[in-house]
DNA sequence: ATGCGTTCTGTGAACGCTCCCAGAATCGGG
DNA sequence: CCCGATTCTGGGAGCGTTCACAGAACGCAT
């Protein structure tokens, strides 16, 4: 027998111009509003539209166009999507947004195995979309290295050392986490603890060196205890143990405020008080800052312009207009923690 | 002048086969792993392929294959996303994980307007995927009835009414929130109140019923406070207003855990005791419950699971199988907040 | 009548690929 | 040495559009 498969045929732009009497031409042209043509024959088209039921087929269209009017949103980390970090949620509505005022299409690709990483090379080299912007990306990225490739328009959200050429939208972390630590340190603090995680990506990397920078000559290595993850899990247990290590330390600067969550929590369990014996701060200034209590000291950063700027980014380029790269500002957010 | 777009053209199947001195349908062949053909030409195409940068064309596949390999998963709440709701986040994996095994590609797509909605529903129905999972689907929605009128392969997560015909994967709101409903009641609790949600949706809705339910004669609507979404800030808010009507009452059930979560902190600053004063329960067994001081009883829903049925659902349709609706099991996960 | 500009319509030629069929080359067995 | 089966290759047809061009119809001034 035959394939299984019988899928009705749909109605092509040749069923319409035929049921309406009339050319390929003047349907095509009906369909994508455009001028010299008469009312009658529109009036026609449209009836017959309705009376086959014909939507257009826009891989055909994209073929032949060579577009697709979509751009690709990459995201690595699909499991920091789940529980704690905030930011990947602004950053794709920011970039939404911008993309959806331009009549462009976002289509979100995650990437959670080896299998799904070639697969979205694949998607992006293929032409499917039209340019992509890329969150959290890893050093030596085979993403990245498609998309240098092909050249297909692109921005990272961040800034992977290693990869040139590809513009970026970023914020200054290192600037930053300098900036909350020395706040920290103004309150009179000595002892200064970092929960440092994420040291396989650059931001991870760069809050640490701003924290040893504005720690100076304070700066103790055993002070500080790495994670991999931006978890309100590992705050709690970095927490545990840098009190396991110096039961006497004074302030805490973790990571991430999910991460400071987790640490505060541990902080009020061991029987301390937050801010009189120890002060916190994080960063992110995501909706765990309001939550925690006493409300968290952070640094804020404007996730939703991070995706908006990217994707405007990508549409320069698509426009062949200059696309910078650009570091956003962060402003710090004092708070009753610390 | 010519157009400022002067992209490169991009190397095709033809630019191969006269690169390597055979015929397109011999690249083909080779590009596609196919059978019948020489060690000799296999070679000679790989290395052409190298030589001239050539990468397939996917749109001009697609089209002469009338399928795309991707599927379409919309999301119409995107802040949910953001900030409270960890369900989207695992139901995204979830899918993925199947998808990705069965070699299709997920794409997202977001709804975060009118807009949104008509470009997405065209996205649909221009065959640019081959099915759809559809989360967080309202009734009357534009969506659901694009895919409907094609005939697309979809599937909900989740239980719209006034939509048939489409199948769903779902939990039984009702019969879980009467479940940890009468689990408080057993503690000895008679002055329980609720925090409602999200009315407009089913879940919302059907958790409200299952609490009359096992409320019985000890129902009060008095004790039942409404807010638009499941979020933290509503939890802290509700609270603090049920606890202005009510001083005395002796448990509460939140319509989620990120609601619980909240109640349960304008109950501690309120100066009361969990669960010795008052016993709170919550629902989704999110990261959340594990998350409070003490701990939060709640109803387990396996949110990944449902991403995964949905997907499998999508893919038995695309096989022309059938794919009856399924409603997942839930269960009371006792913890120390009641 | 003739010419010219405008509006409208039809049609061939792509876009880059896969599918299918015809035919060439190769091989082993009678 | 021929024949049939098998392996391999080439190229026409077609997927459903858009685009460019040619020509028809029409009005209006010459």
């Amino acid at each position: 027998m035959e394939s299984t498969r019988t899928r009705i045929r749909r109605a092509t732009i040749n069923d319409v111009a035929s049921a309406a009497g009339l050319s390929r031409g003047t349907v095509s042209r009906v369909v994508n509003g455009e001028r010299y043509v008469s009312e009658d024959a529109k009036l026609a088209v449209e009836e017959a539209i309705l009376r086959v039921g014909y939507v257009r087929n826009s891989v055909a269209r994209n073929l032949v166009r060579q577009e697709s009017g979509a751009i690709g949103l990459i995201i690595h980390e699909p499991h920091s999507l789940l529980f704690e970090d905030p930011n990947i949620g602004s950053i794709l509505l920011g970039a939404n947004a911008v993309l959806s005022a331009a009549d462009y299409q976002l289509v979100s690709l995650i990437i959670d195995s080896e299998r799904d990483s070639r697969r979205v090379a694949d998607y992006l080299q293929g032409g499917l979309v039209d340019g992509a912007v890329i969150v959290s990306a890893r050093a030596s990225d085979p993403i990245a290295l498609a998309v240098k490739n092909l050249g297909v328009p692109a921005a990272f959200v961040g800034h992977p050392p290693g990869i040139p050429d590809i513009p970026y939208v970023a914020i200054d972390n290192a600037a930053a986490a300098e900036a909350i630590t020395a706040r920290l340190l103004g309150t009179g603090r000595t002892r200064v603890a970092m929960i440092a995680c994420a040291l396989d990506r650059d931001s991870g990397q760069d809050r640490l060196a701003g924290f040893k920078a504005a720690m100076g000559d304070l700066f103790d290595p055993g002070l500080v205890v790495e994670y991999p993850l931006y978890t309100y899990g590992f705050g709690l247990e970095g927490m545990q143990e840098l009190l396991r290590r110096r039961p006497d330390l004074d302030g805490v600067f973790a990571a991430s405020d999910a991460v400071a969550a987790g640490a505060m929590t541990a902080l009020q369990e061991s029987g301390r008080q937050v801010p009189e014996d120890v002060g916190i701060v994080g960063f992110d200034d995501s909706s765990w800052a309001l939550r925690c209590r006493p409300q968290l000291s952070t640094v804020r950063q404007p996730a939703d312009l991070l995706g908006k700027r990217a994707a405007e980014l990508v549409l320069a380029q698509i426009r062949g207009l200059p696309s910078p790269a650009e570091v956003l500002e962060t402003s710090v957010m004092w708070r009753g923690s610390a």
